[in-house]
DNA sequence: TTTTCTCCACTTGTATGACAACATGATATA
DNA sequence: TATATCATGTTGTCATACAAGTGGAGAAAA
């Protein structure tokens, strides 16, 4: 059996371990997981440790348990989606990919469909936006809105359920976007990050699609730059 | 004697209290949640319970947690993903065309990050999809487990995960794929079809990302095409 | 022998105390 | 004022103990 390596917290590395193991086959629906002292065993963690990942299976309705019995794998293997960890780096790197071929065609169909309705709501978030553009704190949940206002004028019901689902996701880690106050390059940063905003959000009222796409898969494809440097110790994201 | 009503466990029916506290509003989504201290006093329960519950509140996704800052609420309506109704004739036409924005950025990762792994992968189910292409029923599957590969391929979780999450929407709903058995078009379709996806595959095969990316999106565009004809009493999808 | 009962080992559920890791704000210091 | 340090509160992990439920082995009774 594998050893679990502390990068993220133990319980839920034992959730992914024993998901995969169910996943792959090796325990089946209906079977009887190894008990909590021999789970400890195997993977040398403390029962709260093994108790909480198996809580957490089973609120997901993979595992049934029964007192005195032990725990067994449902035929309940439905999907869902994975919670973000703003901690793995990597996965803000591939966060970032993923929303960029979301919110690329997104943004291209908004262009394309947009009414007046959305007309006023777009304008009205972008125009909120703007008047915080300058301050990396305050900015976050308007960014956000703007985006799902586009996914909303894109009238595709499934590009504004995973934008929700990301932006719930994302935004209580909302450090992640903050700005070290003394950095240098804070406000060509965000007056970057403004004018790509005005150049995504022109296209859209002008039904300009390409333009559209273009935009915003430049502003993320920069988003994923700025945070690839930060990494390296430089600015910040979005 | 067994009780006739099973008294939950204690967890179980603080994870009932807490979810109902966040459905009626007590805690809105953004919300801290009382510390875990907070809760034991409250409910006059020990430590273990209060983790357990919220462990569970976790993997459903209603709540995240920061070490050393607090346990809060998330947008719980973003987490599960609203089942897809194939009735909805309009919906699928939304969920292809999202389908085309996920999946041409997919295949785009694959082509220039498949390894060894992915290419014997992505053969084994290519071949297994040529083997059945042109028995439009056995189809489904194996058609599914190839774009799977592709998303496997790609090596972003998230394209993984989303594709895993629409598949186990579709896949139940396979009818949709069946095509009456005397429609003249149905082998040219099929092969059309197939050739399609032999161009998607050599693309990824041979690291042509803007290839893979356009014959994905050419596959997708297709389908779109051909499930409206079939809205027209015409022939099937994929 | 067959049936019934009791007891025991093992399992999950709960409680408690301790310490580590982390975040934040207050305080002290330059 | 700006910076560094510390105190405090929070979640994460470990360890131990006991309660409660289950099932089987083996004794006891028929």
């Amino acid at each position: 059996m594998k050893r679990l390596v502390p990068k993220q917290s133990l319980s839920a590395q034992l959730v992914a371990e024993l998901r995969g193991l169910i996943a792959n086959g090796t325990f089946a629906p209906g079977d009887k997981l190894p008990s909590e002292n021999e789970l400890i065993r195997r993977y040398q963690v403390s029962r709260t440790v093994v108790r909480e990942a198996i809580s957490g299976l089973r609120a997901d309705g993979i595992l049934v348990t029964r007192q005195g019995v032990g725990a067994f794998v449902t035929n309940q293997t439905g999907k869902r989606l994975e919670p973000f960890d703003p901690k793995d780096l990597e996965a803000v790197l591939h966060m970032i990919e993923f929303r960029r071929a979301i919110e690329t065609e997104a943004a291209g169909h908004a262009a394309a469909r947009r009414t007046e309705r959305d007309l006023k709501d777009l304008k009205a978030r972008f125009d909120e936006l703007s008047s915080h553009a300058l301050d990396a704190n305050a900015f976050v949940m308007p960014d956000y809105q703007f985006h799902l206002a586009i996914a909303r004028a894109s009238h595709n019901p499934y590009f504004l359920q995973i934008e929700e689902h990301i932006g719930a996701q994302i935004i209580p880690h909302s450090k992640l976007h903050v700005l070290a106050p003394d950095m240098p390059e804070d406000l060509s940063f965000l007056k970057a990050v403004q004018a790509e905003h005005e150049r995504l959000y022109k296209a859209i009222v002008s039904g300009d699609a390409d333009g559209a796409r273009a935009a915003m898969a430049r502003h993320l494809e920069h988003s994923r730059e700025r945070y690839s440097r930060l990494l390296a110790g430089g600015a910040g994201i979005r």
